[in-house]
DNA sequence: TTGTATTATAGTCTTTTAGAGCATAAATAA
DNA sequence: TTATTTATGCTCTAAAAGACTATAATACAA
C-alpha cells in the first residue's frame, strides 16, 4: 500500500493579474529542467512535509520567496495525477501528482525571471469581447466535425457531439463561458492544441504515430493558441474557469483592482475575465444598488470625457449577503 | 527538494445516497487501522502509480472493489495536507495527503462493512427542514460569542465576528446553505466540535491543556453533532457544500435518483440536501417549464392521495442550455 | 355510499431582476 | 464654440421568482 517511493508532490500557482485591460498568467520562459520546446511553464515549488504545516502555507511561502509578488486571495484549483503528465517518468521519474492554485494579486510588478503573458494567448476561443471569434467558425469547429466523425463507434460519436454541443454552443446564444475546461479537453483529445501531438510524440516511439493529422503548423497555434509545458495549460484553463464561475456570486474581480477605481475600470477587469462584454448602465446599477462599492467623493482626470467618481470596494458586503457577485450573465451577452 | 520519502497519498471519497429523504455518507464504523474512539471513517484507499493511470480511476477501483456499488457520479473536491492530519504522523509516520472526491449512487444497497450514517448525524446545524435547528441560538451561537470575546486582540475580535456574522446569518434571512464548511471550520475553531478537543490531547502532552474549555460532555455531541475520524468531517462538510452549490445550477440531483420517479420524491430528495424546504407548486414550475424531465404516462400508486405522474430526467438539457439546476434558492426559505 | 383526508396539478397575481435603450451631464480637444 | 468622449440617471419591457387559490383524483373511514 505505499506508494511514497515512487510518488511526489508538487504545489503549482497559476497567478493572475489583470493589467490594462488584459488577465495575465505569471510564467516562466526561460525553463532550466523543463523539455526543450514545451512552452511557458507556471511557476511550480516542493512540498516540503517537515517544513510546511499546509499546503496552501507551503505554496504562499514558495511563491513570494521565488516571485516577491505579495500575494493575497489563494484557493486550491484541483489535483493533477494523470500518468505521464510530467515526461520524466517515462524515463524512469516518479510520477508527479500536482496540486494546483490560484492566486489573485493586485499589481503586475515586473517579477524576476518570469513574464506576464496574456491569458488568451493559451485560450483564444475563450476571448468574446470582440464578438464570436472567427477560429471557431473557420477552423475548431470544422475540425470537431471530423473528430466527431472520426469516432469509431456510432455510440462514441453522439457522445462526441453532445459534448461539443455543450462546450461550444449548438445555438448562438449557447455559449457557456465557465466552460473553459471542457472546451480545452475537447480540443486535446481531437489533437487541435499543439499538447496533444507534443505528448504523443513523447508517449510512443519516433516511428509510428504518423497516421491521420487533423490539423497542424502555423494554423494550430494561430487558431488554438500558444502551448505551455507539461499539463500547464490544462491548469490554466480549470483557473480561468473558475474564475469565471467565482465572478458570478462572489465579489472576488476586486482582488484585482488597486484600491479606489473608476466604475469603467471594475467592468473592464470583469469583462476582460468573463470574456465577454457587458451593458454598461445594467452593470453599474447592479454594482451600485448591490451597494458592493462605496463613492470616495474623488475623481479621476485621467481619461478623456467627464471625470468618473473613484470608488472603493465596500468589504462589509461580505458580512451582509451571501452571494453578491458582480452580474456576468450566464450566456454570452454579445 | 524531493519529499517522496515522507509523504504518502491517499484517496477518501464521501459517498452519498439519499434514502427516504434522507441523505446518508458510507462511513466504516469497525476501524481496524483507525485510533480508537475517535469515531467513524470515510472510506479510503491507496493511490498507486504503477497501477492506476488517473487518480479518479484508482479512486473507482477500490471503491467498488470495496463496497461492490455502482458507482455513477464522481467529482474531485480537495486536497487535504495539514500537518497530524493523520494522528499517526506523531509517532513518526509520513505526512497522509488526501485527495477527496464526492460520488454519487442512486441504491443505497447494504454495502459490506461499512454502514450508511445520515449526513446530519454529523453536521446537525445544516438541516434546516424543521425550521432554524434549536441548537443554534440555544448552544451554537451563545458559545460563539464567547468565541469571540475570547480573542486575543481587537483586530481577531473584529474578523471573528465577520465570520460568524457570513456563514451562520447576521439576519434571519442570511443562511447560506452552501457555507458548510465556512461553519465547521469556524465550529472547530471555538472547539465547539469534539474533534478540536480530541486533536488537542493528541497533539499536547496529556498534561497540559487543561485550560478553559468552552463546552464539552453530551451536550457537545447533541448540538454539534457526532465525531468523526481524522478530519473527515471536514470532507464531508466539504462535500455537503460543494453539492448544495451544485444543485443551484447543474442538474445533479438526478444522479441519486432511480430512473422513474414523482416530482414530490425529486423535491423531497433536493429538500434533504439542501436542508431547506421548498414550495412545493414553484419547485414543480421550474422543473417542469426548464423541460429538465419527461412525463412517462405512469403513475405512482405507493402513497395515499391522488396518484402523481412518474417522470424520467430528460439527458438532453444538459445539451440545450448551459445551466438548469434544481432551483434552490440561494436565501433559506423556511 | 358519503364524506374526509391526502396528494397532485393548474393557474393567477405580485414582486424582483435582467436586458436594452434613451437622455442628459461634465469634461477634453479642435 | 463645437464636436467628441465618457459618466450617469432614468424608463420600458421581458423574464423569473415567490406566494397564494382552486380544482382533480385517489384512499380510507364512518
Amino acid at each position: 500500500m505505499s506508494n511514497s517511493s515512487d510518488t511526489l508532490i508538487l504545489l503549482n500557482a497559476v497567478i493572475l493579474a489583470v493589467t490594462s485591460e488584459v488577465p495575465r498568467f505569471l510564467v516562466k520562459t526561460t525553463g532550466d529542467h523543463l523539455p526543450e520546446g514545451s512552452g511557458p511553464a507556471l511557476p511550480y515549488g516542493p512540498f516540503e512535509p517537515s517544513h510546511h504545516r499546509t499546503l496552501e502555507i507551503a505554496l504562499r511561502g514558495w511563491v513570494e520567496e521565488q516571485t516577491g509578488l505579495p500575494i493575497g486571495y489563494v484557493e486550491q484549483l484541483y489535483t493533477f495525477g494523470d500518468r505521464y503528465r510530467d515526461p520524466r517518468e517515462l524515463a524512469g521519474g516518479p510520477r508527479v501528482v500536482s496540486v494546483g492554485y490560484l492566486a489573485l494579486i493586485r499589481e503586475a510588478t515586473p517579477p524576476g525571471d518570469a513574464e506576464w503573458l496574456d491569458c488568451y494567448d493559451f485560450l483564444p476561443w475563450e476571448d468574446w469581447r470582440g464578438g464570436r471569434p472567427g477560429a471557431i467558425d473557420s477552423h475548431i469547429i470544422p475540425a470537431l466535425e471530423e473528430w466527431i466523425d472520426a469516432a469509431p463507434t456510432d455510440d462514441e460519436k453522439s457522445i462526441r457531439r453532445e459534448r461539443v454541443s455543450i462546450a461550444f454552443g449548438a445555438v448562438e446564444a449557447g455559449w457557456d463561458s465557465t466552460l473553459v475546461l471542457e472546451r480545452y479537453e475537447i480540443l486535446y483529445e481531437a489533437r487541435l492544441v499543439e499538447e496533444a501531438d507534443r505528448d504523443r510524440h513523447v508517449r510512443t516511439s519516433e516511428k509510428r504515430n504518423q497516421g491521420q493529422n487533423p490539423a497542424s503548423g502555423p494554423t494550430k497555434t494561430a487558431a488554438t493558441g500558444m502551448m505551455a509545458a507539461l499539463d500547464h495549460r490544462r491548469m490554466m484553463a480549470t483557473a480561468l474557469g473558475r474564475i469565471r464561475g467565482k465572478l458570478q456570486y462572489r465579489p472576488v474581480v476586486f482582488e484585482l483592482l488597486p484600491d479606489r477605481f473608476t466604475l469603467l475600470q471594475l467592468q473592464r477587469v470583469a469583462e476582460s475575465l468573463a470574456g465577454v462584454n457587458l451593458h454598461k448602465q445594467n452593470f453599474r446599477r447592479l454594482v451600485v444598488n448591490n451597494r458592493l462599492v462605496v463613492a470616495t467623493g474623488k475623481f479621476d482626470r485621467q481619461s478623456a470625457g467627464r471625470p468618473a467618481e473613484l470608488f472603493r470596494f465596500r468589504r462589509d458586503v461580505l458580512r451582509e449577503r451571501p452571494g453578491p457577485g458582480v452580474g456576468i450573465p450566464t450566456r454570452s451577452a454579445s
